[in-house]
DNA sequence: TATGCGTGGAT
DNA sequence: TATCCAAGCAT
């Protein structure tokens, strides 16, 4: 028997749900994909709120749907459009694979969100989480949805230490949840999970006393809920040095160039830019060649016109910003572009790549 | 199983 | 200022 297991017959689990789905029905907030349960809407949120706070989420949620308000609409978008209603949203490889799992959706479903969870386990992006989201949400399956605010109040009210930055822990909190949710109202019991973990149940000061399970909770009669969860500390980032160029041509327009479609933020547009292994080479020369080699550029390289760091969750970006002259427009245009003021906003960028855009490329205007 | 994958806010 | 995150998934 797992850990968790072992306290739940300390827990009266008709009395638990009952306190948590009864505060849920009172206090939880009025949020803009709780105004019904398409479960296409349901599913766009659930992406969203992936690793990403519910107040960053909120405008680009009702942007995004007023864009592409059905699973059709979505479907027969040009994918720059949906990396642009993405864009400064991080995490981009979410929105391609939903985009392409709404295409399988919409072409072997006939655009109805599958309502089992091997089928909809099956659409890209679609993890244990966000398939028991949707299922609860949107269908009322009872199917646990466990995120960190469910392994942090679980980890609380049953006591559990196990180390939940480990993968592997999901699991244990899993078969914890199948145990005492609600089949009556699943989808209230898995929210209410969420929002207790949101609104009071929080990391580093739990409000215990507003809490409507304090009763039901191990950690809180042991006086524990501080030192729950077990949670091992991210491995710090790696600095990495590039040295990026402003190319303007004589019309003042820019040169943007198109990223890989894998990996570090794939099919977004940025400055042209190379990694810096060699510090004692004159960064202007290694951009002059590096533009000549890969992109057939020629270009008369100016002074550095600033720094920008830029920190992600596993790197860091220190950018030596360059600025250059065009000198000779190339044969062949594939992943690079020539744009104006107007044409440039059409385009998805990182947002180190837009705090160039705002500082150097038309701050004189 | 551990790591790559973004961003902006809280402490 | 530095650290840790916030409704995870793919590989």
């Amino acid at each position: 028997m797992t850990q968790a297991l072992k306290n739940l017959p300390q827990i009266n689990k008709e009395n638990f749900q009952k306190d948590l789905i009864g505060w849920f029905e009172v206090e939880q907030r009025i949020l803009p994909w709780r105004q019904d349960q398409d479960p296409y809407k349901v599913w766009v949120s659930e992406i969203m709120l992936q690793q990403t706070r519910v107040d960053t989420v909120i405008p680009y949620f009702n942007r995004f749907v007023e864009e592409f308000p059905t699973i059709e609409a979505l479907s027969e978008a040009d994918e720059d459009k949906v990396l642009k209603a993405w864009e400064g949203l991080g995490y981009y490889s979410r929105v391609r694979n939903l985009q392409a799992a709404v295409r399988e959706v919409h072409e072997k479903y006939e655009g109805k969100v599958p309502d089992n969870l091997k089928e909809i386990s099956a659409l890209k992006g679609v993890g244990p989480y966000t398939a028991g989201a949707v299922l609860s949400i949107a269908y009322g399956v009872p199917e646990p949805a466990v995120d960190g605010n469910v392994m942090r109040v679980f980890s609380r009210i049953l006591s559990i230490w196990e180390d939940i930055a480990k993968v592997s822990t999901r699991k244990i909190f899993e078969e914890a949840v199948r145990e005492l949710i609600s089949h009556e109202n699943p989808s209230y019991f898995n929210q209410a999970l969420m929002e207790l973990g949101a609104l009071i149940c929080t990391p580093t000061s739990p409000s215990c006393l507003l809490c409507p399970v304090r009763e039901h909770c191990h950690a809180f009669h042991e006086g524990t809920q501080h030192e729950l969860p077990i949670k091992t500390k991210n491995k710090k980032q790696k600095a990495v040095q590039l040295a990026a160029v402003v190319i303007k041509d004589e019309k003042g327009r820019t040169v943007i160039h198109k990223r890989p479609e894998s990996g570090l933020l794939a099919n977004m547009w940025e400055f042209p830019n190379m990694e810096i292994n060699l510090p004692f080479i004159d960064e202007r020369e290694q951009l002059k060649s590096f533009l000549s080699e890969t992109y057939d550029l020629e270009v008369e390289t100016g002074d550095m016109v600033g720094k920008i760091e830029h920190v992600f969750s596993h790197l860091i970006w220190n950018i030596n910003v360059y600025e250059a002259k065009l000198k000779r427009v190339p044969q062949e245009m594939n992943e690079i572009r020539i744009v104006t003021k107007g044409e440039i906003a059409e385009y998805a960028f990182p947002v180190s790549h837009q705090k160039m855009l705002k500082q150097f490329v038309f701050s004189e205007e």
